[in-house]
DNA sequence: CTATACTTTCAGTATATAGTGAAATATGGA
DNA sequence: TCCATATTTCACTATATACTGAAAGTATAG
């Protein structure tokens, strides 16, 4: 008889499957693969939205190897898109007593994941352009371009750049009611608004 | 003396450049790299933002070899780029009278700029996510998946569903009050949420 | 009709992004 | 402490995306 040697084996134990947890399996692949393809349209690698969907359908913590296995990925993969979803907020690392390896469960709340998520697209997408925008108005100010502010050319792109601000003012305004509010105040913020209307 | 071969040159005959119009493309271009940045964030790539910010913020009707030589990049490539932003309608096709080739411009309205996209993405990708998540749902019905419904594991990713499409559904709405509304109905959002906290 | 100015297409290439796997590092328990 | 196991890192590879440029296509003035 062989050494009973101690393989890394997913936990836990996988018993044998029935019917109806195969179908469980379909209906959860089917819901992470399009979460997977939306992410990616909207700038978030593949893996990663499909880690996130993964844990998030399966509303369990799982593990390193669970993962690498349910979704056919590399250790290396899992690892650096595990931490990065926790860098987000979006996913938690936790102990299990007496468990040695690491679990990772995603937050349940749809709306916390907003929030979080708005927050920092704001931070790092809006907020820049918001900045750069001013740079651009100040470099068109009369004292800095002198007379020729009032150039026909000068004056449109003004223009443009107020418009945009504006935009963007407004929308930076709507975010920070949704990012203040998660959890209990967001269902209000949108009780508000679909009575609103 | 060589023959005075018809070049193609760009339109209108560049005057040469004074302080101020070399203050102004500076801001421009800031702007312009600034806006192709954010749009690689959000999914849709360099270059189409780029042209996209160009047209924008110059606020003048461009020909193809305008953008060519302001953004250097290829004739194939721009090309197919100014279909897509036409094709997304966020820019206009424009035939000026007594000119054999085509200029482009830009919506002037951010609002209007962003309903259409807004609609956009909303039809291409939280409607399928939706369908998805109903499609998933039917799976874990009792019709479909029998007493093993009352399984712990069946029953949390009834209730992930549960929350996501609640979710989808009330930002569907959102969303839905913005396209058509444009500027009117996004203001109003404002006016709603300040008042409402 | 046909020469010319302009536009589109697309095969090929370049670049950027994502993913792998094995070595290095960290960590908890005996 | 050391050992066993879990985790991270990173040079390399694979894949996907973007871009080019030249050839083919189209439309208009003459």
């Amino acid at each position: 008889m062989t050494i009973d040697t101690p393989m890394t084996v997913p936990s836990p134990a996988r018993p044998a499957s029935t019917p109806a947890q195969q179908q469980l399996r379909t209906a959860q692949d089917l819901f992470i693969r399009r979460w997977g393809e939306m992410g990616q349209t909207w700038g978030i690698n593949r893996t990663m939205a499909e880690i996130h969907a993964l844990l998030y359908i399966v509303g369990q913590p799982l593990c390193t190897d669970d993962v690498m296995e349910r979704l056919h990925i590399s250790r290396g993969n899992a690892s650096m898109s595990l931490r990065a979803l926790c860098d987000w907020g979006v996913i938690r690392r936790l102990h299990k007593r007496g468990e040695r390896r690491e679990y990772f469960e995603s937050l349940s709340d749809v709306w916390e994941m907003f929030s979080i998520i708005a927050a920092e697209r704001k931070r790092r997408e809006m907020d820049p352009v918001l900045e750069t925008i001013k740079q651009c108005q100040q470099m068109l100010d009369e004292d800095h371009i002198g007379k020729a502010a009032r150039l026909d050319a000068v004056q449109i792109t003004r223009q443009r750049l107020a418009g945009m601000e504006d935009f963007m003012t407004v929308t930076n305004k709507i975010f920070q009611q949704f990012i203040g509010n998660a959890k209990s105040g967001l269902t209000k913020v949108v009780k508000v608004l679909l009575k609103a209307f």
